[in-house]
DNA sequence: ATAGGGTTAG
């Protein structure tokens, strides 16, 4: 028969584990209301008595916090590490988007001889896509050696690894592995078939799925979208039994993508008469229209809807308006919300850094820049780069775009993409610099695309610069817009005969032409 | 104490 123990029966050593469990305990319940700072009082205040779990609860609260520092100092600390540890400290660097740090510590975890789980692998596979994507298969043969290939939730992951490796055969494969499916493996399914354009299959696998839910609508709806198929989009969108703001949001980015502002608009006031309230998705999209189609009005009613809606705080929402307004040419308004952001971050600073250059603003985008680099110490990324160099372009900056073309791989490691040569060749080509416009694209490590062509042939035609221009005739003859600028360049020498020649090859070419076409040379 | 599906910005 068992009793309880009087006091006077406790030795020291359960005495010590009583406590130690009452700590572990308090400092779990802490966590769970959210109050890391008194967690780690009690932490510190009996640091010695704590077991692994008190010291993984921990971490779990820093990190729940943002407070990765803090998490990484105790993980280095920790006396006795197990997998929930690691596992831990893998999510955390998953939640911060810092793949390469992630990948370090996956490999630190091998090293140290511990063995990841079912919870290990959805973490590094979600957290590993679009930077080691190929890392999949490899660590599909490490889950099927540990014989974790039938786990529900390593199995989803593994099925969005395929889809981005855009492997449909290994995608099913996965599928069929998994043993006890949900809904959540079927969506998997969805999603995957979507995304590689089996969309009858997508829709064969909608049908016969045992149940499903608002997210399964929602995926077919997106994927027809995606596959530009938006009869059919709207099509099962209009049969949905509910819908939410994710639904509503991608029908109505599906006509935002076709162009088709009328039926974007509608659907966007229908939204609102059923009740449904837009979120930061749904303005973003729809300022992003205004913005490239510089539909003013409709940019700043959707402002005043974002001030009732209280959403106006939102860096990605400030960040859209700015973009609209620079774009629909109210560099004013774009100010005065750039200087009422409390927080920025690296696209807040690109969009007006980008507003200040298309209008003319050379000296100010620069200025922004330094601020944003120096004074703020946000790091810049290849489109701040671009933002720059087009700054220079506009304020014939020569020998200041030189210099941040070479700043931008020297001081941050960032590598020269097609659209910074771009902007060299376009630099140097309106500053009359045609000579080393050329040069530079014959150093390019790419094969010049229209862009660069345009910009090249634009400074040929600006300094009149016929032989050279006539010596690229051959070279971008692929590119039938091209044309034009020849057209212009002989014209200009009196060359007649050519020019009918062009505007021939034109006339045969330009079947289809685009809005692209059009704004060459702007960039 | 640790894990997975659908819509954002240049």
């Amino acid at each position: 028969m068992c009793s309880l123990r009087s006091p006077k029966t406790i030795s020291p050593t359960s005495f010590w584990q009583i406590s130690t469990l009452s700590t572990t305990n308090l400092i779990q319940d802490y966590i769970r209301d959210g109050n890391v700072n008194d967690a780690r009082k009690l932490f510190d205040e009996n640091l010695t008595s704590c077991n692994t779990i008190a010291w993984n609860s921990m971490i779990t609260g820093h990190i729940r916090h943002n407070q990765m520092q803090s998490a990484h100092d105790l993980f280095d600390r920790m006396p006795v590490r197990d997998v929930v540890s690691w596992n831990t400290m893998l999510s955390g660097l998953n939640k911060t988007k810092n793949p390469h740090k992630l990948h370090q510590l996956f490999l630190q975890m091998n090293r140290a001889g511990e063995r990841p789980n079912q919870f290990t692998f959805p973490t590094i596979i979600s957290g590993f896509l679009n930077t080691f994507d190929v890392l999949v298969p490899q660590l599909h043969s490490l889950i099927l050696h540990l014989g974790l290939h039938s786990n529900i939730f390593v199995g989803s992951a593994l099925m969005r690894g395929y889809t981005h490796l855009h492997d449909h055969y290994s995608l099913c494969h996965v599928f069929d592995d998994i043993l006890l499916k949900d809904i959540s493996t079927w969506n998997a399914l969805l999603v995957g078939y979507m995304d590689l354009g089996f969309t009858t299959e997508a829709q064969m696998t909608f049908n016969r799925m045992p149940e499903v839910n608002i997210i399964s609508w929602t995926t077919l709806v997106d994927g027809y979208i995606k596959n530009k198929k938006i009869n059919q989009a709207r099509h099962v969108f209009d049969e949905m039994p509910q819908k939410n703001v994710v639904s509503w949001t991608a029908m109505i980015k599906g006509y935002v993508q076709q162009e088709n502002y009328t039926n974007a608009i509608q659907l966007f006031i229908s939204m609102l008469n059923s009740n449904t309230s837009p979120n930061h998705f749904t303005f973003s999209t729809l300022l992003d229209a205004c913005a490239g189609f510089s539909m003013f009005l409709l940019g700043t009613q959707l402002h005043s809807c974002i001030l009732k809606s209280g959403l106006s705080q939102e860096l990605v929402l400030s960040t859209s308006l700015i973009d609209m307004y620079t774009k629909c040419g109210d560099i004013k308004s774009a100010f005065t919300i750039f200087d009422s952001m409390e927080t920025k971050n690296t696209v807040s600073w690109n969009s007006i850094i980008g507003g200040c250059a298309r209008h003319g603003l050379a000296t100010r985008a620069l200025s922004e820049f330094k601020k944003m680099t120096d004074e703020n110490g946000v790091k810049p990324d290849h489109v701040t780069y671009i933002n720059v160099l087009s700054a220079c372009v506009h304020g014939g900056l020569v020998e200041e775009g030189e210099w941040h073309f070479r700043e931008m791989v020297e001081r941050y490691g960032i590598g020269k993409e097609m659209k910074h040569y771009t902007c060299m060749v376009d630099l140097y080509g309106k500053a009359g610099e045609v000579d080393k416009a050329v040069r530079l694209v014959k150093e390019m490590p790419f094969e010049p695309d229209v862009g660069v062509w345009g910009a090249l042939l634009a400074g040929c035609g600006l300094h009149s610069c016929y032989e050279v221009a006539n010596g690229l005739e051959k070279l971008g003859q692929n590119y039938s817009s091209i044309y034009n600028m020849f057209i212009k360049i002989h014209g200009e020498k009196g060359s007649w005969g050519r020019v009918v020649e062009m505007r021939d090859r034109v006339i045969k070419k330009q079947k289809g032409s685009s809005r692209v076409e059009l704004s060459l040379g702007e960039s």
